[in-house]
DNA sequence: ACCTGAACACCGTTCAAGT
DNA sequence: ACCTGAACACCGTTCAAGT
C-alpha cells in the first residue's frame, strides 16, 4: 500500500534492498513453508535485527505483497502479445508460463490468493487479457468478464493443485506431484465414493500439464461462442 | 486424520463437543479473521483453559479440517440428484448454493483451499458432480476431468471473491461485497490500464450472482460439446 | 477421561536509544 | 536514515499434576 521513499539507500551500517528482504522470504517460503517465512526467520536469514525490517517494509502483510508481485512480475507478457499468433494459442501459452512459474514456490501460491490481487502486475496480467480477447472479437464487456474467468480458472487450478501437495518444501517435479496425487487418491473407500475411488487415476493427471491443458481448452471452448 | 474414540464423551468435570469448539472457532472466524480464530481465543469463547482444546482435537489444523467438512456439510446433494430436472440445472442450483454457504463465511474460504480438501464431504462433493455429468453422456474419464473442472471454478471463484473483501468481519451483502469491488477498482490509473478501469463497472458485478453464473455457464458450455 | 497451571519456543510489532 | 536491545502482547503445543 504505501510505497517507501526510493532517493536514498545506503545509510549509516548496512546496505540492504527490499529485493533481498523480498528474495529472503522467498526462500524461506520454498524451503520450510508458510510458518517459516516469519519477519524473525527473514531477518535473521539477512542478518540483521527482527525490526530492521520494518526500515523496507511498513509490515508483514507488505513483504507478502512483493512476494506476490515478483512473482507475477516473472512472466513478461510482452512475449504473449504478438498478434500474429492466434489469439487462443496466446491464452494457452501464457497460461501455461504462469502455471509453471507458481508451482515452482507452492506456498507463495496461497497467499497469492489471500489477498486482493490489485497490485501493478496483476492488473497488467488483466489489462493483457482483456487486450487479447478483444482480439478474438469479444466487446469490452465480454472481455472483462471472459478475462475474469480466465483468472479463475488458472489461479483456482493453481491454488488447488498447492493446497494437494501440502505447505511444505517447495518446487517438487511434475512427476513427484503426479505420485503426491495418487497417493491421496487411493485412500478413497470404493464402497463410499466408487467414482471418486474409480477415477483415482485420471485424477491424478490433473496435476499434470495435460490436463490442465484440458480444463483451460473447456473454458476457452466456452468462451469462444455462446 | 486421526479420528477421535467416539464411546464416551462426558468426563468429570465439563461436558463439551467437538461441534461446540468447532463452532466457537467459525464465530471468531467470521467475527475477527483467520487471526482471531487461535487455540487460545477458542478456548477462552467455551470457557476453558487453551490446552483443553487438544482433548477434543489433535492439534489447530484438525480444528480447520471440522470448519471446512461442517461447511460442506451444510449443503444437502440429495436436494440436486433429481434425475426429473436438467443436468445442468441441477449442477448451477448446487453451485449457487455451494457460493452462498461459503461467502457466508469468507475467513473460512481462505482455510478451505489452503488444505487438501480430501475429507468426506469433499469427496462426496466430487461423487455427486461425476454422478451427475455421467448422466449427462459423459464417460468416466471425462465425467472426472470435468467435474475438477467445475470444482476449480466454484472454489476458484468463492475463494477470489473472499480475498477481494479481506478477511475482516464476515458475512456482507451482495450490495456491500459489490461496493467494495468498485471501490477497488475506481482506484485503478487509467492511464496505465485503461481496458481494466474502463471495465471497473462490470467487474464490480463478478461479486454478483449473475456474473458467477455468467462464468459457470461458459464452463458448462465447455464441458457440453467439444 | 477430562481439565488445569505452568512452561517452552515461538510470533508481529513498537519504542527508545545509538550511529 | 538505518539499525539495535528490550519489551509487549500474543501464538501453538507439551507436560506434570489434579479430579
Amino acid at each position: 500500500m504505501a510505497m517507501q521513499a526510493r532517493g536514498s539507500r545506503p545509510g549509516p551500517r548496512r546496505t540492504l534492498t527490499e529485493d533481498e528482504i523480498m528474495g529472503a522470504a522467498l526462500d524461506l517460503l520454498d524451503e520450510g513453508g508458510v510458518n517459516a517465512a516469519s519477519v524473525r526467520g527473514i531477518a535473521a536469514r539477512v542478518g540483521v535485527a527482527p525490526n530492521a525490517v520494518y526500515t523496507y517494509f511498513p509490515d508483514k502483510a507488505a513483504v507478502v505483497k512483493a512476494i506476490v508481485e515478483h512473482l507475477l512480475g516473472q512472466v513478461d507478457l510482452a512475449v504473449f502479445s504478438d498478434r500474429k499468433v492466434p489469439w487462443r494459442q496466446r491464452i494457452e501459452s501464457l497460461a501455461l508460463e504462469l502455471r509453471e512459474r507458481l508451482t515452482a514456490h507452492p506456498g507463495a501460491v496461497n497467499l497469492m490468493i489471500g489477498g486482493p490481487m490489485d497490485g501493478p502486475r496483476a492488473l497488467a496480467l488483466n489489462e493483457h487479457l482483456m487486450e487479447t480477447l478483444q482480439d478474438s472479437g469479444l466487446d469490452a464487456k465480454e472481455a472483462a468478464r471472459a478475462s475474469y474467468l480466465l483468472i479463475v480458472y488458472v489461479f483456482g487450478s493453481i491454488a488447488l493443485e498447492a493446497a494437494e501437495l501440502g505447505h511444505g518444501s517447495g518446487g517438487p517435479s511434475e512427476a513427484q506431484r503426479v505420485a503426491s496425487r495418487m497417493e491421496g487418491f487411493s485412500a478413497i473407500p470404493a464402497n463410499t465414493f466408487p467414482l471418486s475411488a474409480g477415477a483415482s487415476s485420471v485424477m491424478a493427471g490433473y496435476v499434470s500439464t495435460g490436463q490442465y491443458t484440458w480444463g483451460l481448452h473447456k473454458v476457452l471452448d466456452g468462451i469462444s461462442r455462446t
